[in-house]
Order: structure tokens, then sequence, then C-alpha cells
DNA sequence: CGAGGTGTTGAAAGTGCTCAAATGGCGTGG
DNA sequence: CCACGCCATTTGAGCACTTTCAACACCTCG
């Protein structure tokens, strides 16, 4: 919140402005200095679809921000299921739970959608850890967020069939409020949402297509549009501990 | 680790030494003199079965620790079913984490076998957190490891069926190695455990004999009996990323 | 136009859930 | 010590949801 203006400045290689200002809940706790440090050292490059940035159990020195595109963060067991921890875009960073997981990453991370992607040391994050305190009390409060979500993913696994998962992924895409209707776009192809959802492509079609029998609301592509988000929130949330809409919970690194 | 010898000899309510020294991974963080502080208003209290400590949403004032007994942790969907988020003994400190969510509790806390449980100040965690960036960190090498597992439990509910999650939570229950032959015995009644396991009671009473038959341990009530615990591993956790026993993370709180 | 990727649909099988009933252990009151 | 009742556990049958395998419709890009 602080070091931004001066964030916003900023020029990275090939002089365009940074397109945001690192307004992530986490980074913006950082010192200013080190916040510049992070800056100086932090260094783009291209992506394209496919290409893997670091898999499960890599040595981990960097941590990552999305500039743009998308990036998919999974495991995959050895009987060669795979499971999306989550799909990440600008602004979101990744990577960085290495820190405290014996320098290894937990997860395995591919750019799903051409991306640009910059790299900063972890060893920054470790040190200003160790002398901000500020910052060592947003690292917390953001790993509690995280903590809550994932109780919440664990939650929805569990308790949600098929088409209540996807109408409360619906419920948490809304940027305008939480009643009356609403448009959305779905952020990424189906396949990949239906990985990330936890079921199978197929499960995913089906479950989309009886959403719409039992909510009324529209599918057009990946255009969905609703009529009333209460509907959707009665149908979703019904079998979900959080109250109404699982919203201000949206992504999870 | 250093505080310890001190607490060793802490007496507590009705004079009988504490049985356990606060060994856990958090506290031993603790100054000594908050150590102490902690210790100083520490209320001891016994409750029977079915006894609610607290339930989701309400203010939070205390952790707690758990002398004896069975803790439930768990939450409740509109719709009436309930999830469980875990089970806890001796040792085990649950509570905390309302710290940073609202000052509300995330669950319901209810003893399902007679305990008797330490109530402490949330405010004295806070203040450590705040003036002992040691113990701050201490606190997020904590929650990156629930956070690890509770990855792992996501994707054990996503991924592996009933048979494998009983036999990847039998293996998270041996104390002795990882190979060989292996005794040990269900911590919990079978209803609570398949609540736990996220599965109906008649679902792992079928799914804990299709175990049986699959991997030739042998069930005798609430004992288990295995031959060898590299079949067990390998039936539970080719399902599963995390290489060979899902071992090394056991509770999260 | 053809290839490949994405999404949908159909049919069959698998897995877990629900409802119902039987079994077995265990403690209490007689 | 025994009968009774309660509770945990098991077993059976049918059902619901998801997956799997196959086939097909579309769309985009050479």
């Amino acid at each position: 919140m602080r070091a931004m203006t001066k964030t916003e400045q900023h020029v990275i290689k090939g002089n365009k402005p940074f397109p945001f200002s690192l307004p992530h809940p986490l980074l913006s706790a950082l010192s200013e200095s080190t916040m510049a440090d992070l800056l100086k050292s932090l260094t783009w490059s291209a992506h394209e679809k496919g290409k893997i940035i670091f898999l499960a159990g890599d040595a981990a020195q960097f941590f990552f921000v999305i500039k743009s595109g998308w990036v998919k963060l999974f495991r995959e067991t050895m009987d060669g299921d795979q499971s999306v921890v989550d799909v990440l875009s600008a602004g979101q960073i990744f990577g960085k739970a290495a820190l405290f997981e014996g320098n290894t990453y937990s997860y395995s991370a591919e750019v799903v959608e051409d991306a640009e992607i910059g790299a900063m040391p972890l060893s920054l994050l470790k040190r200003e850890i160790e002398v901000n305190n500020a910052f060592a009390q947003a690292m917390i409060k953001y790993m509690a967020d995280i903590r809550r979500q994932q109780e919440q993913e664990i939650e929805h696994r569990s308790l949600q069939n098929a088409p209540q998962r996807i109408g409360c992924f619906l419920l948490r895409l809304t940027t305008q409020g939480s009643e009356g209707p609403a448009t959305m776009d779905l952020p990424y192809d189906k396949t990949l949402l239906a990985a990330r959802l936890g079921m199978q492509p197929e499960t995913f079609s089906r479950a989309l297509s009886r959403l719409r029998e039992d909510t009324g609301i529209r599918i057009k592509g990946s255009r969905i549009e609703v009529d009333n988000l209460n509907t959707l929130s009665q149908y979703s949330c019904s079998a979900c501990s959080s109250n109404f809409p699982c919203k201000d919970l949206k992504d999870r690194t």
C-alpha cells in the first residue's frame, strides 16, 4: 500500500510500464527497501502454453508472479492421475510455499495459456520474514487465508456434487454483488475447469447442463448469464458450511 | 525445546504434574516469559463426551490444548451434513487459527471421548507473534505444515477410493518403520473414523473388508495386523502424489 | 478440405450413499 | 447371573452420481 506509488512507475525489461503494482496482499507488506530489491532482481520471461515452470520436488530458488496468461499448479500420482491444485492468472504469485517445505516445490507448475512470468529469489522473502516482523505477520495472515480456502475446498469436494461445485465456482467468479442478475465468462477452457473442480470433462459438461436445468442459468459458450444469484447461492451453498456465497475466497496459492 | 525443563516441573490445578511438556512444535518456540504467562493463565477443565467446546462462528478468546480424551473438529452445512475437519487427542492444540479469521472459530469442537482440556488466551499468542519474531517464524513454519497436510487431504479425497483412504490412514498410524509387519489400533470408533475419512459408516465397514481382501491385513475388532507395510503402501499410495507412505503428516489443527 | 483440439452425448460399469434389517457387545436393573 | 435395551457394526438391496469408453459435432488452423 505504501511503496506502491513508486512501484507503479517501475519499468520492466522492454520498457513497458509494469501493468500492475504488485498489489498482492502479501507483497504489499514488504518494506520499501526489500520491495525495491525484489523489483531489482525480478526477471521477466515469456512462456508458451505447455511450458513447465517447475516440477514438484525441484529445488526451489525462486517464487513467481504472473503478469499475463494462465498457470496450472498440479501434482501427479504414481498411477498417472493428475490433481489440479489451482489455476492462476495475472497478479497472483506461486511457488513461495517452497520456502517452508525443505526448499522444494510441493507441486508442479505449467503454463496453460501463453504467459509472462516474473521470477524473484525466495531468499529475499526469507530474509524479510526474519527481519521484518510486520511482514512475518502479513505472511501469517496470508497463510491463514489460504488455510481457510483449503478447508473450504476439502468441504466442497466431499459435500457438494458436480453441479453444485460448478455453481459455487460461478458465484466466486462474480465481481458484481451477490444478488440479482449477473454475467460471467469462464476464465479458461472447460476441460481445465473440470480438472480444477476435480471432475472429468464429461461430468463437467453434463453437470453444467444439469445446473442450467435446475437453476435457469443461460449458457452461451463460455459466457454464463444468471438472472438471480440468490437462486444459484441457494442451490450450491446449501451443501456447504460457509454462509451464502462462498464468496470472499477466490484463489489460493 | 528450551523452556521445557522448567515446564516439565510445572504443576497444574490439583497438583498433578503436567503430563506432557507442551512439546508442541508451535508452543515450544514461545519465549520463556510468554510460556510462563501461558502456563499461568492455563485453566484446565474436564468435559464429558458430547460437550461442545465452541461452535463455528463463536467469538474466540481462547485456544485449547488436550491433556486427555478426544476432540472432534467439524463443520455443518445448511442441509445438515457434517464435515469432520479432524479428530485430535493428547498433546494437540486447536482453536488457534481463530486469531486470523476475524476472531471467530472457523469450525466447531466437540468432545467425543471424555477429555481434559486446557484453555489459554489467544491474546498471548497474538502478542507473542507481534513481539517475538522467532515465534512468528515458528508459526509460519507450522502453518506451512498444516497447509501441506491439507493439500494432501484434498488429494486423498479426490483421488483415493474408500479402501485406499483407510489404508493410508493406517499407514500414518504406524509408529514402527515403514516396512515389514506392524500392528495398530484404531484410535477411535469406526463410525467417527468413517466421518474423519469422509465416508459413511457402512462404506467404511465394507471398505475395510475390501482392504483386507486386497492386501491380506487381519482385522480383530479395532486391532489391525499387517504383515507387510509395503503392500499397504503400494495399495494406497499409488493413488497419491506423495512418495511412499504418506507418512510424516499426521494431524492437522 | 483435413487434422487436431474442444465439447457434447450415449451406454455401461464402478463407487459410494440411503434405507432397512440383522448381529453382537456391553452395561444396567432386576 | 440374566434379560433388556442401547449402541456400534455389519450386511443386503436399490439408487444416485461419477467415471470410462466410444462416438460424434464443432471449430480453428494450416
